[in-house]
DNA sequence: TTGCGTGCAAAAGGTTTGCATAAAT
DNA sequence: ATTTATGCAAACCTTTTGCACGCAA
């Protein structure tokens, strides 16, 4: 181990709270209750989420911390914006997942009980890049969903059928 | 060649309305002049296009063939269903694609011009495939996704700003 | 005190549905 | 004669926006 790798290998030396206060500084933004609301609840436990779920777990309209839906969205399009959540889409509904410390990832969506299992692939990434070469075409991001039925499903009838999406 | 080769060779012997017909007829639905002229005008030279993009070229409210909105959606539902299109979503917008006679194919989506780049990629599949079975995952289909800039918009301003995407 | 941020209500945008009528079988 | 399909209007669902008020800096 050389020298630096000490300051390199600190955990978490910052927090998704602090990572965001700095965004805010930097655009001369404000700290709000709604703003840490949002985000402790975000960074709690969850790992991919949909807004009404994230709701549920927020104080209802008339409680102590309530977060109405506007600011809601506004705010996740915040985190976004600072690097902590990406965004992507699943039948017709925006879908975030945490972007804190993560390697970029990919996802197998169960068609049976809408489960979503990640997965991390270098091998993608240098698929993606050869094919984006070869077009010449400037990378930025890539998304891949792989669709089917997970191990549990196969095997026995569908289970914890969660919400029927639209599409 | 073997004999029944010929027939399996035979180029394009079913085409995508007598396909469409069979699917009607076995499910003892009904051949009607909206189903005809919608199947007609994806069929005529489109790629992948959206609701709107096709309407627009469709005949318009009061013209002759004139067909509702509500009954392109539910027609190309059943395309869907009778394997002649392939449906994602881009930006909140549902696109449609062929898929009749076609490779799976996957896409580059320039962040510039809207525009979509086909690629395919047989190192992708046995990748997707490679990664589903470590999950012991039963795979039925994919959808990778590549944004960035194409090789036009890299040059220059972005050209043909097309419809700012919702999200 | 100076705006940025919030909640409310309403709009927007894309898609779906209920229903009476029209058309295919 | 039946029964499916259509067009209209309206509903639906998710997300966004206008605006007056409230609160952080």
């Amino acid at each position: 181990m050389s020298p630096e790798s000490a300051l390199d290998h600190v955990p978490v030396s910052v927090t998704p709270l602090e990572q965001f206060e700095q965004y805010l500084r930097r655009r001369g933004r404000r700290n709000t209750v709604q703003r840490r609301v949002v985000l402790d609840c975000v960074f709690r436990a969850h790992d991919h989420f949909d807004v009404d779920r994230l709701i549920e777990k927020l104080p209802r309209r008339g409680q102590p911390k309530y977060v109405s839906r506007p600011t809601i969205y506004r705010t996740l399009a915040e985190f976004v914006d600072a690097g902590l959540l990406r965004k992507f889409e699943l039948g017709g509904r925006a879908v975030y997942e945490l972007n804190y410390g993560y390697p970029d990832h990919d996802h197998l969506y169960c068609q049976g009980c809408q489960s979503l299992i990640e997965f991390q692939s270098d091998a993608l990434v240098a698929l993606r890049d050869a094919v984006a070469a070869q077009h010449r075409f400037r990378v930025t991001g890539h998304r891949l969903m792989i669709t089917g039925l997970c191990a549990e499903c196969q095997s026995g009838a569908r289970r914890r059928p969660r919400r029927q999406p639209r599409s």
